[in-house]
DNA sequence: TTAGGGTTAG
């Protein structure tokens, strides 16, 4: 019990720190005004300090004790604005802000600058932004490392790239955690390439590199497929001691397994001796990508033995897995098990591998009951179920599916050119002149396919019909070749058939030649530029469609290559004649 | 007294 008698002003501040709890707060806050120590500046600060930033603390209490102070010195300003920046309010933060500002006998700091900052970030106030950052370089703040590396923080998570490459290249000084900022920047928002540049950058720089470096690099080469680059990260890690660092060897792991590496992947990952649940799931998503299902499945039942909860991207791996190998009954388990055993609730996308695991498996009529028992309106949805109707031509499904994709406004030129093939093998012209005519009626564009390869660190990315590559000229000859190769082995290349179109695409718009589709190029290009009996690996913005899938087949067998393709949706690994999906995507 | 950087899906 705390007793009422005129107690020293450092008696209280002794007994705040023990304070843990906002109960325990009132009643020292309540002691103090009984003291008549409310207006002592320290003890105000301290109450208003808990209150703001402590966990255990309460932003409506901090404002109470704000708003009772007569003249708020900059850290108690410090304290609210900090307090609301790390909040679930952080616009509030920004009020506090202009507040300070307009309130002229107390002025900002460098530490204020930072939360201010990380509640534009966190609210996307890309404005705001713009004015701290005027307000940064008035009041001579620009040259202070931490706040400018806010400041590229701020202005990249509100998209803004280019002018945090601007605050980055016009820092006076730079240390490894503006350069680490920058490169995960890029690597967070999609610039992929950019990251790797910087990279090579700050290398010539002697700048060095952690685990963070790593990590944001790695992410990087996981997106775009870099495996060589990525192998390079790992081989830095390794020498540098960055092996035991949990992120590092996540992000390595799912670098392994998206450039198409599963051995690499299971091999770190056997080695940790932490595993998180972002280990377990790197693994499981890897494995179900890859159409491995079963062994998706088995790595599940040994993460819930080793008492590591899953969470709704576990189920996803698991999914994905069962729905490319037609594991429907199991697929069908997990589902329900992630919402009575886990209390997940399935979101949109576990609603898709649903779809996609009863549509490949032939069970429209059940993938149609799902979506409409699934209270989900979804394009994405409807277009795996006309997919699905695509595999199995099915037209009276088929066509209820792209009903309701026009009813919720999203059909896209995929969805036209899946209805027109299916009508196509239903023989019924009038229905796919109907779908040609409303694309060219409505103008609907069609996504550019691209195929990309690594060569050594460099990557190679090719359109349909490229012509750009300087050694052009060799790549179509030996395309030229290949196809040749190909045909020599029962090759039938299935020209201008509207059943070629890929899922999603327009790679092969309406009146275009499958002959030289991106893939096709870049394997060509990876003919010619890697060694014999060396493995491709070929990465593509959208799916395969089926002469390539069958063209990569017969070039596996003649040029006795194995070739892993990344798609869209998943991976093939090509090898004698065959690929892992069994002809099943 | 207090401030800056990291991995899965989307």
């Amino acid at each position: 019990m705390l007793k009422c008698h005129s107690p020293k002003p450092s008696t209280i501040l002794t007994i705040l720190q023990g304070c843990n709890n906002i109960k325990r707060l009132k009643k020292i806050h309540a002691y103090v005004i009984i003291s008549g120590l409310q207006h002592h500046v320290t003890i105000s600060n301290r109450l208003l300090n808990f209150c703001a930033v402590s966990v255990a603390g309460s932003m409506s209490y901090a404002q109470h004790l704000f708003h009772h102070m007569d003249n708020p010195s900059t850290e108690a300003w410090n304290s609210i604005i900090r307090g609301f920046a790390q909040s679930s309010s952080p616009c509030q933060a920004l009020l506090y802000y202009n507040a300070m500002i307009s309130a002229s006998f107390s002025q900002p700091n460098s530490y204020i600058f930072s939360f201010v900052l990380k509640a534009c970030e966190k609210i996307k106030d890309e404005k705001k932004c713009g004015e701290v950052h005027g307000s940064i370089i008035r009041r001579g703040y620009e040259r202070d490392i931490i706040v400018c590396t806010n400041l590229m923080r701020s202005y990249a998570g509100n998209e803004f790239m280019e002018s945090a490459r601007r605050v980055f290249d016009d820092m006076s000084d730079r240390d490894l955690v503006s350069w680490n900022c920058m490169i995960s920047c890029y690597s967070q928002a999609g610039f992929h390439q950019d990251a790797l540049t910087l990279y090579n950058q700050m290398q010539d720089k002697n700048v060095g590199l952690d685990g963070f470096t790593l990590v944001g690099l790695t992410a990087s080469c996981a997106h775009i497929g870099a495996l060589n680059v990525g192998i390079e990260m790992h081989k830095i890690a390794r020498k540098k001691g960055f092996m035991n660092d949990i992120y590092v060897a996540n992000a390595l792991i799912d670098m392994y397994a998206k450039c198409g590496s599963l051995d690499s992947a299971l091999s770190i990952f056997n080695k940790m001796k932490k595993k998180d649940v972002l280990t377990w799931n790197s693994m499981i998503v890897g494995y179900g990508v890859h159409g491995h299902g079963d062994k998706a499945i088995s790595l599940f039942k040994k993460m819930l033995m080793a008492g590591v909860q899953p969470n709704s991207i576990t189920f996803l791996g698991l999914l994905c897995g069962c729905s490319h190998q037609g594991l429907v009954e199991e697929g069908i388990q997990y589902f329900h098990l992630m919402s009575s055993d886990f209390k997940l609730k399935p979101e949109v996308k576990h609603y898709g591998c649903m779809v996609d695991l009863f549509g490949r498996a032939g069970k429209l009529d059940e993938a149609l009951k799902l979506i409409k028992t699934s209270f989900f309106d979804a394009p994405v949805l409807w277009r795996t179920l006309l997919s699905s109707c695509k595999i199995h031509r099915n037209v009276m499904i088929g066509e209820i599916a792209m009903n309701n994709l026009v009813h919720v406004g999203m059909p896209n030129a995929g969805d036209y050119l899946l209805m027109a093939t299916l009508y196509a093998g239903a023989k019924d012209t009038e229905g796919v002149s109907r779908m040609r005519k409303i694309m060219q009626n409505q103008g609907i564009k069609t996504t550019v396919a691209w195929s990309w390869i690594e060569v050594e660190d460099q990557i190679y990315k090719f359109v349909v019909n490229d012509s750009s590559h300087p050694d052009s000229c060799k790549i179509y000859a030996k395309l030229e070749e290949i196809i040749h190769q190909a045909a020599l082995l029962g090759y039938v290349q299935e020209e201008e058939a509207i059943d070629t179109y890929p899922l999603f695409s327009t790679e092969v718009s309406l009146g275009s030649s499958t002959s030289k589709h991106s893939e096709k190029l870049a394997i060509a290009f990876g003919l010619i530029k890697t060694p014999p009996e060396s493995c491709l690996r070929i990465m593509k913005n959208l799916r395969v469609c089926n002469d390539c899938h069958t063209f990569i087949k017969y070039i596996s067998k003649a040029y006795d290559r194995e070739i892993i393709v990344r798609d869209r949706v998943r991976f093939h690994h090509f090898k004698n004649g065959l690929c892992s999906c069994g002809d099943y995507w």
